[in-house]
DNA sequence: CTGTATCCTTAGGGATACTG
DNA sequence: CAGTATCCCTAAGGATACAG
């Protein structure tokens, strides 16, 4: 996407064109509390992405630096870069909101608790777990 | 929206459905930051959505309960509920991600400071200012 | 000023077949 | 398995005229 092209330089716009349309911060869910990283893996959620669908998000995303591909042909994942990394925190407040006014799903009550109690804690652990099992990869 | 639209129970995907769109955040944002209330205010913003757009939002996010409608007719403005000044955290994470990491804007570093260092401090004041402009008017 | 209504275009997205 | 390619449809959105 060439500058010109944003609506305005406001960085909550900022962040709506680079992960503000339907199907990017759900496979940002997957990478970050499933561990998703494969292609297949990511078909495989829950709301069913279709495969253009998919294939048209990996690309803007890494084309954002969000995420990064690895690995070559059959054994080429995705990882989530820093920059994805730090979008976590957004995750977080959005599940938390989610959580309070959610009837029909809400988050697990002892997450939310521990947002609310420990929130540095929970997400340098989040943050953590990620960085490593990318490593091993 | 019907229950059964829902393309899951992911609270993730219930954030998205309620404000996922390319414009609802971006009239919390001129309501939070910018304390505008009334219809010819949302038109004026930097983005210029169109008034059809602006319409439906205005419904939609009443319908979901974040903003709220007030007075009647050319004496109408539309306020925050709860609900919504909830999704301040959401917004300010938004912006210090994007002022991390979007070299044409960014947030003023006051701003980003203050939020990391008093992130608390920072979230209760803009509340509480919004909470009693709301009752002023 | 606060919307509605309409017309039209485009982007987003589903389904599915296909390829290396 | 990891994508591409097509076809097709709908929803989202712009422009603008109109109404109370």
């Amino acid at each position: 996407m060439k500058r010109t092209d944003r609506r305005s330089d406001c960085p909550v716009n900022y962040a709506i064109e680079a992960f503000g349309d339907s199907w990017s911060l759900l496979l940002i869910r997957d990478m970050v509390f499933k561990n998703k990283r494969t292609y297949s893996e990511f078909t495989d959620s829950e709301e069913r992405i279709s495969t253009n669908i998919l294939a048209d998000r990996l690309r803007t995303l890494t084309l954002s630096g969000i995420i990064r591909k690895d690995g070559t042909g059959k054994n080429s994942f995705y990882t989530l870069t820093v920059k994805g990394l730090d979008l976590v925190p957004v995750l977080l407040e959005m599940i938390a909101w989610a959580g309070k006014y959610d009837s029909e799903t809400g988050a697990p009550t002892e997450f939310l608790e521990r947002f609310e109690n420990d929130r540095k804690g929970l997400l340098k652990e989040l943050q953590q777990k990620l960085q490593t099992s990318h490593e091993i990869l």
